[in-house]
DNA sequence: CTGTTAGCGCATTCAT
DNA sequence: ATGAATGCGCTAACAG
């Protein structure tokens, strides 16, 4: 890995020259211009971004913690984060915590220690994850939490309209006739989904239907302990509810598969909707109606805020909290058609 | 953001000692230790990760660059990839290549500017992927490439057992009975796309059966152009394949949606099998006959190899070439049971 | 327009 | 056992 110096020297002039031809902002003679860029060319010179960020401060590097990317939906906030921060001139380092708090810990230590300049967060379910914002925050670390908000911690955050989306998911069960509609959450001290729940009892209260908690089934995101719950309040046919609506892609998943365990098949005994697309909905059946968020448009967006507030510098600007509306795609697990329709959330 | 010299300060001893405590090699008395340690939890040190790998020209970073992390393939073997890094002490930074030659050239620039200390890489399919691995190699960076391997470059490489999982996969459809198979491949650029192809052919030279040119369909890796090309090919129910294979899930998937744009579903009219599993299979129909790699194996056993290379200097230690065993997972789509068979690759 | 120079934060000799 | 000094490769004044 040849250096600067090395460039200047075959160039034949000095390292602020080569530095300033790297750079673009200070003038260099076109004869000396040619001879730098040959010699770099030659070289296959690599400017080190090590020592650069060491002088200048600055990494042009964001972090992003994701608690599992394996999850479909991660990697499309990722790499559409990784191009709305590339089109500004920054990378991305996606990691994962493993939906640990200890892990998470350690990860944004990591990410401190590499001198990201800011970070893009969806925090781990477990408890204790929140405690650590406000400490990158204080220590200069802009902080944009994604899909997944803290609980009073003042942060920008990015994410689906979590009431309403889950509002219109149960609202088109009521409308189809249910009235004995249970939901299965992830982790209630998720934010998020405490209002998924919300919107779902909202959806009911407006339809006049009575919440009853035995049907509000709280999860771990974890495939078996979905599964086992479903099992578990399916197995007896008179408590069995005529329509489910899950909070997100995991606990979907889990629970499909904890009916079929119980013999179960949507939507001829249970009418069913998931937060989130589960498979290719056009090709494999049962297609299952989605309240599917904009993903790539919740990673962009997160990307720019952060990018904006890194560079507005220590600014106590306003708390932005985007709010993106989803879509409610009606297909087959609740209707029995085949056909799709497609459904816009919008505030009221 | 603290630095050495403020926690030194703070305890009252010089920056030597402070990172003497830190770096664990040299002996500091348990007094000092304490004092130096208080200091870093007060100031909420974080040792600059830039400033050390200036000096100690080490990163502990990998760089990871992979055509798209939302096919689900890839985030597995970024995931194991970074475990088993992590294991080793080293950080992992993956990114996309939009499997574009340019892009990737870009991003391997970016890497190498990083200072990565190795990389681990998917090439991308487009024509001069391959040009920019012997100068990383050169320039005394290890490179591993994973899953799509060069041609005729001297490198490490991991990815399954390509020509005799295809052939596993294409010996069942001739068990069946099946006598006209076709195969959609992606670009035959890729040697990966090519030994698959050769997989096909042994499978079919050792029935007996000719292979016909015109039942070899290579397509690009785009769902669009996938799906044209089977729409194009399935019309006339005369020159029709009673069997097709897929040499991966993103060509796996657009044939799916070819089929159903002709009114063709699979198994009644077409038996179909595939490379990769491209939904939760025991949840949907038709449940589709896969030849599964072993992701996880695939990532971690790349991050081994990378990490020794690294760590062996540049010493011209022999190539390594690791081949993965494939699992055939047999469904609904090829046999039209529901039961599922397993059945496991290995070296004739 | 070009060259010289002073650090950025840290690990690491080398003295003490 | 501790501290002072050196330099990693680079950018950004500044001087010429």
């Amino acid at each position: 890995m040849s250096t600067i110096k090395e460039v200047a020297e075959l160039a034949g002039v000095s390292i602020g020259t080569v530095s300033h031809v790297i750079g673009g902002a200070v003038r260099v003679s076109e004869p000396l211009r040619r001879k730098v860029l040959a010699a770099i060319r030659t070289l296959d010179y690599h400017p080190n971004h090590i020592a650069r960020s060491l002088k200048t401060r600055k990494t042009l590097t964001l972090g992003m913690v994701v608690p599992d990317m394996t999850i479909p939906f991660f990697p499309q906030v990722i790499r559409s984060a990784e191009t709305a921060a590339h089109a500004r001139g920054y990378s991305v380092i996606a990691v994962n915590s493993d939906d640990s708090p200890a892990r998470q810990k350690e990860v944004l230590s990591l990410l401190r220690s590499q001198r990201v300049e800011g970070i893009l967060l969806v925090i781990a379910s477990g408890h204790g994850s929140q405690a650590q914002i406000p400490k990158l925050i204080e220590s200069g670390i802009p902080v944009v939490c994604l899909d997944r908000l803290p609980d009073g911690i003042e942060v920008d955050s990015v994410c689906v309209e979590d009431s309403a989306a889950a509002e219109m998911g149960v609202s088109h069960l009521v409308e189809l006739g249910h009235r004995k509609i249970a939901i299965l959450t992830g982790p209630l001290t998720l934010r998020n989904e405490r209002e998924r729940l919300r919107g779902y009892k909202l959806a009911l209260e407006k339809a006049g239907i009575a919440v009853t908690e035995s049907l509000v089934w709280e999860a771990k995101l974890d495939q078996e302990d979905v599964s086992a719950m479903c099992r578990e309040h399916l197995t007896h046919s008179a408590k069995r509810p005529s329509a489910l609506f899950c909070t997100n892609g995991v606990t979907g998943l889990g629970a499909l598969r904890g009916m079929a365990a119980c013999g179960l098949s949507t939507p001829e005994d249970i009418a069913f909707v998931t937060f989130d697309e589960i498979t290719a909905e056009d090709i494999f059946r049962p297609a299952i109606t989605s309240v599917v968020q904009p993903a790539y448009e919740i990673g962009f967006r997160a990307a720019e805020i952060l990018i904006e507030r890194i560079q507005a510098g220590p600014t106590q600007g306003p708390r932005i909290e985007a709010r993106l509306p989803a879509t409610l795609k009606v297909r087959e697990s609740s209707t029995g058609a085949t056909a799709v329709r497609v459904l816009r959330s919008g505030r009221r």
